[in-house]
DNA sequence: ACCTGAACACCGTTCAAGT
DNA sequence: ACCTGAACACCGTTCAAGT
């Protein structure tokens, strides 16, 4: 355990900048065509020495489960808008929020990365924004549920199973893969029907 | 590269033997719950040296895709098993078929770590039975379509997308994620309808 | 208070020596 | 013809020395 930064305290302004610097440098080198990025290279990219990735990163998940806990708050922020659209229909409400954050991953490469190649480790960084996400689709699920719109048998619980079935999809080495049509197939299917 | 065995020729008994003890304990290993298996931990439990291994196996990605390559071959026989079966309904030929395999996947740990922890390598040592995966499935596709039983967009090119998507669900990192329900939901979006 | 980078440990792979 | 396992290379992580 090398000496982490104290979470605590405000950073010093040097630190602030090696922080972004190293996360932008990990986005880059993730989301260009791998051949395994090292923590090394991350470094160097950043321009810092790797002694200080791991004093803001405590190990490789970490890095990687930044960006993840970085994308659940732009699910977060998705799902908050629709629901705050009173007046919208609610099944399109929760397709639409579905619709925006599965094209979000689509243009995250680097996330996608850490979502796959990374461990229990990277979700466990962002475990409060994933708590946040279960109750914000909770709330869009029993709204179109009230509306009589999504059949009965679908729960708010099936959406991160679901969605990460659609992020299977959107895989650069199945070019043919359309996750698009993946998408509105599970929709097709959760609609309320005969 | 290392001394690899001739493919040609007929393997001497003691190399046989050999194949299978590493395909067994890298099976048992692999579908232990991890704790990163490693090449030696597979010589040993197989009782041969490293080196014996990679005489078989050109190296980790191939020893993985061994398994994914078998288990495409029982994918190919529920497929062909499907077809045989001239007076089933269509649409219930192809679902079934996808139930089996997989449930297949879902007890199959081993194969489940290769298909997800493996990369590029793992599914091009596989790529023949694959081929003969697609074949198959258009043909189910299409006669599920001929019955007007299947929505005409679904193609099957889409099959081994949606099935990446259900085994996505089968995840022990995940206790409440049900792939049989995610199946289902895929099933029904399948489905002709109004 | 934070940074650096040489050193260490671990694990995939090879290869010289064996039967 | 096939096997063995010590040795090598690579990469994640640490820590003693710096500012």
């Amino acid at each position: 355990m090398s000496e982490l930064l104290n979470p605590e305290r405000p950073m010093r302004a040097d630190a602030r900048r090696n922080r972004l610097l190293i996360l932008q440098a990990a986005c880059e080198l993730f989301a260009s065509d791998r051949p395994e990025v090292q923590m090394d290279d991350v470094a160097r990219r950043a321009g810092v020495g790797v002694g200080t990735v791991y004093r803001h990163f405590p190990d490789k998940q970490a890095l990687m489960g930044e960006l993840v806990r970085e994308r659940f708050g732009f699910f977060n922020e998705t799902l908050a808008d629709a629901l705050a659209d009173e007046g919208a229909d609610p099944f399109e409400a929760l397709a639409g929020a579905l619709r925006t954050t599965a094209a979000s991953m689509a243009d995250d490469a680097a996330t996608r990365f850490a979502f796959t190649s990374g461990g229990e480790g990277v979700f466990a960084h962002a475990a409060e924004e994933m708590d946040a996400f279960t109750g914000l689709s909770s709330t869009l699920v029993a709204r179109a549920k009230a509306a009589g719109e999504l059949m009965p048998e679908f729960e708010a619980e099936d959406i991160p199973m679901v969605m990460c079935g659609v992020c299977a999809a959107i895989d650069k080495r199945h070019p043919g893969w359309d996750w698009r049509h993946h998408l509105e197939l599970v929709l097709r299917g959760m609609r309320a029907g005969p």
